[in-house]
RNA sequence: GGGUCGCUAGCUCAACUGGCAGAGCAACGGACUCUUAAUCCGUGGGUUCGGGGUUCGAGUCCCCGGCGGCCUACCA
């Protein structure tokens, strides 16, 4: 039934097809049927286009090398006049070189069919001699040329900018149209690479933990759901590796992590997607001021992978620094300061209730105490931020899974860190006593019936925490959005395949 | 979730208070042996997001639906 629906699509779309594809279709049409090929397999070529271009750096104008060459592009651009024509063939990485086929080198029957056949953006081959234009531009002197694959579908106008759904719906011609979606692509795997590098270099290991799980832990959020046939179980999609990676240092993998893609059933917009690219790191013997002092290392020597610079600039032109160290607030004095009384995790209720209502702050009687601090801290405090900002020791009634903080009653030993107005990493001294562990999570099943996002009991956590956890530092960190921070993109143009909904 | 604006040719956009649906680039035919957003002559191309309604007549007005942008809310 599916498959039959299908089919009728595929088909119904061919008939439908705009007069240019028609067109480009006939094209492929007349190239198999004069026996040539539109889909090669394999195709003659000597040299990368990049290879081209460093080997011959300087070719005065007007002159040839001698030199034979056979390189294969996308074409990006084509010239043709009556009996020389130009195309630019560009390269996988941007690199692109001009082709110039003149009657005199290629012959009546491959310059005829050139001009019939080719459009923008076929792949083709060409064979020639490597000279220069009379303007002095790097060209091949064709000899001989072929299709490496016809393409059936216009390209965009090249001048004119895509809107931005038609980019993130159709990527790949993002990439063939923008430099800069090209550049985002190879930034985000430069930062992962040199996440990688970083932690290795401070002798952590990186592991794989489960995707599909039981129980849904490690932090608060809606999981997304699923079904397991074999087993007839639900599943869900983990919305945090964390419980894993605690195994880990349990089991002796002191230093852990893993760069990791979680899912939460959540809202989509500028900073949030529904799966996103996460770094989880584990520090055994370390504690959370440790863990910030790491993460902001991380952080500058990703930068400098990316940028070449910790002053790094945005799409929008601005420049950031994120050099040196960075500023450090407490969450009750910097929101005290706010308000202008004192905050403690002793101030009442009603008190805060109060203050809330002060600042036009609506809240939900179901929050906690705590979450109202954190309310009064992202209205008031965190907008003020000019860098990089680390602010430090939260609530304990909404970190469940942190550890008392060693001096301050009510307070538990976590930071966040805030880059251009949104958390980008956070940081616990973790919480390893199994006992009050236990209790903080019996505390959490008991509001799975008011809060969905609460966490069910995992045994088999607990049970490895009863095994004995060393004094740990832990951190996460987003990769989506340390993109956004070292580019100043949006999500959607930091992800190549964001989720979009179906048309 | 709420508000708001938008969806027109392959792409980017235009079309007054309802009155023959257009441009640039792209495409097609022709000219041109140094073009690079070439130039010149000629031509074709539309389910105006989908469905319904009002009207002599709807891209335009009304209703329902889809997708998207922005604002807002929610969100470790």
């Amino acid at each position: 039934m599916r498959g039959t629906s299908n089919l009728y699509w595929v088909s119904k779309e061919h008939e439908d097809a705009s007069e240019q594809q028609q067109i480009r279709r006939e094209k492929r049409e007349r190239i198999l049927a004069d026996g040539r090929e539109a889909y090669p397999v394999t195709v003659p070529i000597t040299h990368s286009i990049d290879k081209v271009r460093s080997q011959y750096p300087e070719v005065p104008a007007g002159e040839t090398t001698g030199d034979e060459v056979a390189v294969a592009g996308r074409i990006l651009f084509v010239r043709n006049t009556g009996k020389l024509c130009f195309a630019s063939l560009r390269s996988g990485t941007g690199t692109a070189i001009q082709v110039m086929l003149s009657l005199d080198r290629v012959g009546e029957a491959a310059l005829a069919a050139w001009k019939q056949d080719v459009d923008l953006g076929d792949h083709i081959w060409v064979r020639g001699e490597v000279g220069a234009s009379r303007r002095g531009e790097l060209s091949i002197f064709a000899e001989e040329w072929g299709f490496a694959a016809k393409s059936l579908r216009p390209l965009p106008v090249a001048h004119k900018e895509m809107s931005e759904e038609a980019r993130v719906r159709q990527r790949y011609i993002d990439l063939i149209m923008r430099p800069e979606a090209r550049k985002t692509a190879r930034d985000r795997i430069t930062a992962l690479a040199s996440l990688r590098s970083s932690l290795a270099d401070r002798d952590f290991l990186e592991v794989e933990t489960p995707i599909l799980q039981t129980l849904q832990g490690g932090a608060s959020a809606k999981p997304f759901t699923t079904h397991m046939n074999a087993y007839d179980i639900d599943l869900f999609l983990r919305i945090a590796p964390e419980l894993f990676l605690k195994r880990c240092v349990v089991g002796g993998i002191e230093r852990v992590f893993e760069i990791n893609r979680n899912f939460r059933n959540e809202g989509a917009d500028s900073t949030h997607s529904p799966e996103f690219g996460m770094l989880e790191f584990y520090q055994a013997y370390a504690d959370y001021r440790e863990g910030a002092t790491i993460t902001r290392e991380l952080i500058q020597e990703a930068a400098t992978a990316v940028c070449g610079s910790l002053e790094v600039e945005h799409a929008d032109g601005s420049v950031h620094d994120l050099s040196g160290e960075w500023d450090s607030v407490s969450l009750y004095e910097s929101v005290s300061r706010a308000v202008g009384s004192q905050i403690s995790p002793q101030t009442s209720r009603p008190e805060l209730e109060r203050i809330c209502e002060s600042h036009d702050i609506d809240i939900n009687p179901d929050w906690l105490n705590g979450r109202l601090v954190e309310e009064l801290l992202e209205h008031l405090v965190t907008p003020d931020f000019t860098g990089p900002t680390f602010v430090f020791d939260y609530p304990v009634d909404t970190s469940p899974l942190v550890r008392d903080h060693r001096h301050v009653e009510g307070v538990v030993e976590k930071w966040d860190l805030y880059v251009d107005g949104f958390e980008l990493a956070t940081g616990y001294s973790e919480l390893v006593d199994p006992v009050v562990q236990r209790q903080r999570l019996v505390e959490q099943a008991a509001r799975a019936s008011v809060d969905d996002e609460a966490m069910p009991l995992d045994e088999d956590f607990l049970a490895a925490l009863e095994h004995g956890m060393p004094p740990s530092a832990g951190v996460g960190l987003g990769i989506d959005r340390l993109l956004m921070a070292l580019t100043g993109l949006g999500i959607r143009e930091t992800i190549l395949f964001p989720l979009v909904k179906p048309l």
